[in-house]
DNA sequence: GAATGTGAAGGTTTTCACAGCA
DNA sequence: TGCTGTGAAAACCTTCACATTC
């Protein structure tokens, strides 16, 4: 029986395990059986006692004097992570970014499958994109549900974002990643991340101008 | 003249001024003079408290009693993260993400200009994408430093990854942003972001997954 | 009165260091 | 011996609370 977990993780262990678990499957087609923390954190760029922190709070996953077996651990990470298993996911919004995404690989090999794509755009609706139909917007509520979707890619424009998103949490989903640039309102159940390229390009134009952090005063 | 630094800025004080920037935008459109940390917190779902330290960090800005003129601290945020100027944005590997990325607007708008465009494809070199001609990956670190890219945003194969950012950083770029679901290796003086967007649904398919974090022994 | 700016307190995350086990 | 697993210490980040200013 899996075994719950009983504190808050935080959610920078939450991500580092999405980096290990690209990092076994790397050691895997490497032809790896066991991994140490200290060689899994120097790949990671992260500490050793890091790595061990992270995996104990879930487990005893490891074997002293030796490491952790690379497959099982791969396996058990997939489990924690919820990658045992497929998603049914929609896409909301089929411009440049949301078109992208749709034949990201990276998605369906984790188990992601991308069901339905939604538009506004009378143009697009009904045509096929990458093997799958255009649904109008204004059938949204009612497919998500029918389609069992438990997860929402949202990518409208900003202005439309929030009225969007809306109508997805009275479909019943619970888990939204929003890629327009503006905060949006959801209630407690729901889990909303968002995405922002341009942030992460901000973050480096920062590096780039305050790269001489000068002791001044 | 800009007061310097005088301590490390957190990663997540860098990202929330980011979100203040845009929080600002609006306010701007919507007519807003002043702002106080108290609504601004409230909009963006963080604490007053927490608006102020961050912004104190990089000088006092505000009125006491009155609250941030907006207008002047969207312009001293800009600042901050190096937007009031055009940055030199290459692109490298113009697959299904590059490409979405090329027209992606909130790029241009915060002065991200991408430049140059490069890939392996014999098929797509020398076309025309969105205006700019796709270059032969091999003509690259002359074309890098030529056109003084300053910013490269890697969206190449994970299995090509490495050695194409060996050959960036040759070039001299100092700031990368990657799309590869690889760990790069990169010298200390180059700021390396990673950026997959696989992870976010992975944090929400584990938040949907552990739904109820029970104590349990 | 209202809201900033900021030391100090409180909380969280990371690192240390070592006991315990293969 | 080598490496995990983990309390304790250290570092870091957020929130509190209040003196200060408009």
């Amino acid at each position: 029986m899996a075994r719950r977990i009983s504190r808050k993780i935080s959610n920078s262990t939450i991500h580092r395990l999405s980096i290990y678990y690209r990092a076994l499957m790397g050691l895997e087609r490497e032809g790896y059986d066991t991994i140490s923390s200290k060689e899994l954190a120097k790949r990671e760029k992260l500490t050793p006692a890091q790595v061990r922190k992270d995996l104990s709070f879930f487990g005893s996953f490891g074997t002293r004097g030796l490491g952790y077996p690379v497959k099982e651990l791969k396996q058990r990470i997939a489990e924690i992570l919820g990658l045992n298993r497929l998603w049914n996911v929609a896409m909301v919004g089929v411009g440049n970014v949301g078109s992208a995404l749709v034949s990201y690989k990276e998605f369906a090999r984790q188990g992601f499958i991308i069901k339905l794509l939604f538009d506004n755009d009378q143009r697009k609706i009904g045509s096929n994109h990458k093997g799958i139909i255009i649904s109008d917007i204004a059938n949204m509520k009612s497919q998500l549900k029918e389609n069992e979707i438990t997860i929402v890619i949202l990518t409208v424009p900003a202005s439309a974002a929030q009225k969007v998103c809306d109508d997805i949490v009275e479909a019943g989903v619970k888990a939204i990643l929003n890629f327009a640039p503006v905060s949006l309102k959801v209630p407690d159940d729901v889990n909303l991340l968002n995405e922002n390229m341009a942030i992460e390009l901000e973050h480096l134009s920062f590096s780039l101008t305050n790269r001489n952090m000068v002791m001044f005063d």
